[in-house]
DNA sequence: CAGTAGGTCGGAAAGTTTCCTACTGCCGCA
DNA sequence: TGCGGCAGTAGGAAACTTTCCGACCTACTG
């Protein structure tokens, strides 16, 4: 059990404590004694504490109410930076948040095709992104910290950011610019380790990509499955806020499922679960495939159409009569694997992604209700604007970074 | 959060030398510093409220190494009973444990087959297995204590339970005899919140069992879901423990899974997670069941035999040629289902319980090895001797009851 | 005689309450 | 309209309380 010393008391306060300044924003000291249930002098001390180490600065004074100004504490955005990338089959996608969650630096490259580059691309983007924070954002920090009139730290900052050499910065981490975790979504098939690729559906050869990238770059890398990012991604930005349980079904290249039961990511045993893709479907041969590309192509041709699945559900929100015959046997399909889901976890809900599958939802909805009446679920399309995967990658880096920055603090 | 005062400290040292008594059943304080890692002091404080407020008893002594004899320390097995029930088709079986999880006493009824009569009869169990406490078992008590050499408790327990009044047990809690939480196993679908029935194979009409035996019992009543139970059983003393994610499927009456996540129990939404036997299968039609006792016997007809799913796994176990091929045809759908579920949650494990489905086991892992021949999964029997649902229903109702005991005690 | 269980005492650490000071906005009075 | 007091709030310091730990001491048994 090990719940021996006095001191675990100060860990457990000084954690209320900045979990609330975290949460809270720029918050003065009475307002953290409200919210903590701490008395005003332990709060007093945490925070001077936690100043001293460096994750929480003075953010401002508050002069809206009368009495004496209160100054106002926040977590320091730079205590620690986190890093997700995207890697698409012809892009690769990298955002840099801040410990309070804020992008701060974004860049993108076209892959060149070869397998083997690939770990150097996702390399590039990443150097970019960290020295684009290095280099430019450096003003938009100094005018953000002034504007909170507090001009001491930010030039601090700002000399400590610029004199970092900028040739070290794939090899060796910049001082000051400290980051934390890499999150790397991948369409494949990732092992629980977040090292290995155990199969993939866009990145032929990339077996070894985990341990690659570790060699490339001096930051802890980490796989996993790009729908499981997006997933996460809904879970705590789109549709997915305030539900348990719930899956997002991905409609694209191949069909994809991201499981959180319990609030948690479920990735299976070895990263296998949510290949619903393969669940049985009475017009397959067990084995084959119910919904990839290749499938609504085939759905497609038969139909006497030609697209790609995002341009058939563009043509088919657009009125187009045979596009819309796609999307309907699509939808079909869709309502099946989620019929079978259900059997198996009965999810609150299902939330559809992927480009132009807004027009999915409906005709999912009716194949269910008219299939199984008595299936409860909800289906919705996806709540996260933009590129899913990449927020939740960063979502799940910064993370990654905020427990340990924070732990390290409060210990 | 609240994470506020001192006392929280004592709540979490005592709780902790809680948890080490009860696990390491009579011990020694020497001992329990060790365990906890609390001074000395610490821990004989701890001790003496603990003792103070009743949930901690001495429990003989030590005599074995030199020195002074050391006086142990354990919980005491009074400090709060739970009850688990088991509602079959043709029987209610009840089980009434201590604190310390030791089954003290058990009856079982055969049910008048009435629907309405279900109810009556659990009562009427519940009833039997207090009363079979509060009369029988005190001269066990009495002897278990006297050789524990500490007397004065146990002639004070013996006349309390013994002028208990008996005719009061089912509808006023008898006094000393604390009947914290009765978990009822029944062959249906329940809702959420443990009450409602959704529906059932085995019950019908019994829409508002609960609601009526919280009526008819005293004590706080909880409905669970058969497969759900056994599954839990799997998990503390079967074949699941240690494993974080397994499925438990119960091939019988219908087929039902018990999905295990994380460790915990997924119930599902609504309660209707591990319907498996609905699962899409090339055989049925969508809606269809694939693996009932109806199927089993469709099966068992086409091949020119007859029996119960039981009574045919027993002859296939014996070695009747037909038999054993209804039980490949079974074997085969519930690989069908296996990797269905495989492919949505991937668990670690799967167990398959029912009677007599160890025969089924070999020729279920040479299907997945054929038909999936990625899937990692291992399969199971049942690692639960005697009513898995019983011993699941009793061992939730304990938690429930030593959570609560135990939180009550330390704070 | 040595090794161990149990108890007691003093010190240390942490948190809460209370009191005090300093500052600002608002209201009322001249 | 200008000015002074009142009220409300932030920040800090000191005293008190709770809790835990280490060390010393006693008692007991092989």
């Amino acid at each position: 059990m090990m719940a021996g010393p006095q001191a675990l008391l100060w860990s457990i306060n000084a954690r209320a404590v900045l979990e609330a300044v975290d949460t809270l924003g720029p918050t003065g000291r009475p307002e953290l004694v409200q919210e903590t249930g701490l008395s005003k002098t332990t709060v007093a001390q945490a925070l001077q504490e936690l100043l001293a180490r460096g994750v929480v600065r003075e953010a401002g004074l508050d002069t809206e109410r009368r009495g004496p100004a209160a100054t106002l504490y926040g977590t320091d955005p730079g205590g620690g930076y986190a890093i997700g990338v995207d890697v698409e089959v012809e892009r690769v996608t990298a955002v840099l948040v801040d410990l309070a969650g804020a992008e701060v630096a974004r860049a993108s490259r076209p892959t060149t095709g070869v397998a083997q580059g690939v770990a150097q691309v996702v390399a590039e983007v990443v150097a970019e992104v960290v020295s684009e924070l290095v280099t430019e954002p450096a003003t938009e920090l100094v005018t953000e910290l002034v504007t909170e009139l507090v001009t001491e730290p930010a030039t601090e900052l700002v000399t400590e950011l610029v004199t970092a050499p900028d040739a070290e910065l794939v090899t060796a981490p910049v001082d000051g610019v400290r980051v934390g975790q890499v999150v790397i979504g991948v369409p494949a098939l990732v092992a629980r380790d977040g090292r290995s690729i155990r199969a993939s559906r866009g990145l032929p050869g990339a077996a070894h990509l985990g341990a690659e990238l570790q060699t490339l770059l001096p930051y802890p890398v980490l796989l996993e499955n790009d729908v499981n990012l997006a997933a996460v991604a809904e879970q705590r930005r789109g549709a997915g806020r305030g539900v348990d349980d719930f899956v997002l079904l991905r409609v694209g290249t191949g069909l994809g499922a991201g499981v959180v039961i319990g609030g948690r990511l479920h990735r299976g045993f070895a990263g296998g679960a949510g290949e619903v893709g393969f669940l049985p479907h009475p017009a397959t041969a067990l084995g084959g495939e119910v919904l990839g590309a290749r499938q609504i192509g085939q759905v497609a041709r038969e139909l006497g159409v030609e697209g790609s699945p995002a341009e058939l559900f563009a043509r088919a929100a657009a009125g187009e009569a045979s596009a819309l015959a796609v999307a309907g046997a699509v939808a079909r399909r869709l309502a099946h694997v989620i019929g079978a889901i259900a059997l198996v976890i009965e999810p609150e809900l299902f939330v559809v992604g992927g480009p132009g599958t807004e027009v999915l939802l409906e005709p999912v909805r009716r194949h269910l209700a008219a299939d199984a009446p008595d299936l409860v679920v909800g289906v919705t399309g996806s709540g996260v604007p933009g590129d899913a995967v990449l927020q939740g990658a960063a979502l799940v880096a910064h993370e990654h970074v905020r427990e340990r920055v924070f732990t390290e603090a409060t210990t």
